[in-house]
DNA sequence: TAGTATCCGTAACTTTTGTTACTGCCACAG
DNA sequence: CTGTGGCAGTAACAAAAGTTACGGATACTA
């Protein structure tokens, strides 16, 4: 039994379903800004994480991107999850932000622990609602909120996944991450900085006083 | 056997559980306007709709509102059902559209059924599937369009929905549904008359090149 | 029929966001 | 050390969306 898959799933998992996804998962090991999803692809298994940080966006006709939310070790992507069943193409586009090491479960197996395994049905569902509540997350800034606000809401997230006050990104970054353009962030981050919320470096924003 | 409960339902589930769902579901009927589920409220039942049309919405702290979605008959709302496992508040409001009927489903059953019928735990992936996929629409036409875009969407939908082309309401509903206000729909509106894709009256709306 | 409320059109203005363009700065490779 | 490329700051302007204000039309009702 590989040590990890019972650090991060033991407390959630029976003994036999642990037994089964040690046997039948494949460990994936990613670099940081590896794709691990393609709008548009078709998806034959589906990742459990193990360890690192995936940023998961949607992309327009256009090619123009907007962050969704991240996924962290313990989580699956119920967005990922959903293609896979209806044996659909993915809607989502699934980048590493971080080195990460995935576990890879056929879509099949996952169909029949639905019903052998009550504790996967709940993990299952469990991630559904937490997908569905990021979701409703992200309509609530885009919609009721303006860019400031976003951008703030940005950076703490992005702080509180990496558990670091030092945020090492790009102005540019950023921009693509909320659909804006650079300018428009350098302007607001100025502004941040001139209320001493931040302080600015080159590729890094260290945060001081956000919340 | 309740007919309607058959009609709308009769081809995804199987006899044992379309007879449980008939012993046990209670009928609710209500009328336009009224309100189905409040931001904040705890759930104790799930709703199948058998009749009707369903609005789904969000709010702000300062109840400024933003549509999400519409359920029909034959649907039910992941949503709900997200708050109902976890015994957490609603995170969303619900208002009939419509004069419409509801078969009110205890939670106990949903999770008692989730275990035992594989047509129901269907059901219930494919709801939180199709609001998944509607969340990430809504998200797009927000994120990545503008509000002429928005407008246009938001016509055709509910025109497919109530299944007429003239459509009945008035750009304040329209403007809040959209979040935004009432002088930019008419603004937007009158620019679509002009270019002869909408005929404006009072209270009602007629499409007529919108695709 | 007169009074009242709602709905819609429009003008004038502000704020927010997006665009273009140019600058200096820094890091790194050669 | 020098050239090159990416990064950030800023100005000036354009477009989109939001706000305030007012007036005319329509429907309803007392």
């Amino acid at each position: 039994m590989q040590e990890e898959i019972k650090r991060n799933y033991g407390h959630i998992f029976e003994e036999e379903l642990l037994q089964e996804i040690n046997d039948i998962g494949v460990i994936k090991q990613v670099n940081s800004g590896d794709e691990l999803i393609r709008t548009g692809q078709y998806l034959s298994a589906m990742p459990l994480l193990i360890d690192g940080v995936i940023k998961v966006m949607r992309e327009d006709e256009d090619g123009f991107e907007l962050m969704l939310y991240y996924l962290e070790k313990g989580e699956t992507c119920a967005m990922t999850l959903s293609c896979c069943t209806g044996s659909a193409v993915s809607e989502i586009r699934a980048i590493a932000e971080t080195e990460s090491r995935l576990l890879m479960i056929p879509i099949e197996k996952m169909e029949e622990w639905l019903g052998k395994y009550k504790s996967w049905r709940n993990f299952i569902f469990d991630s559904y609602h937490q997908r569905l509540m990021e979701m409703v997350s992200t309509i609530d800034t885009i919609a009721f909120k303006k860019m400031d606000e976003r951008l703030l809401e940005y950076l703490r997230n992005k702080s509180k996944h990496y558990n670091d006050s030092e945020i090492k990104v790009t102005h540019q970054d950023i921009a693509f991450d909320l659909h804006t353009s650079r300018v428009v962030i350098s302007r607001l981050l100025k502004r941040l900085e001139k209320t001493n919320r931040i302080k600015l470096n080159r590729n890094s924003i260290k945060l001081i006083d956000i919340d």
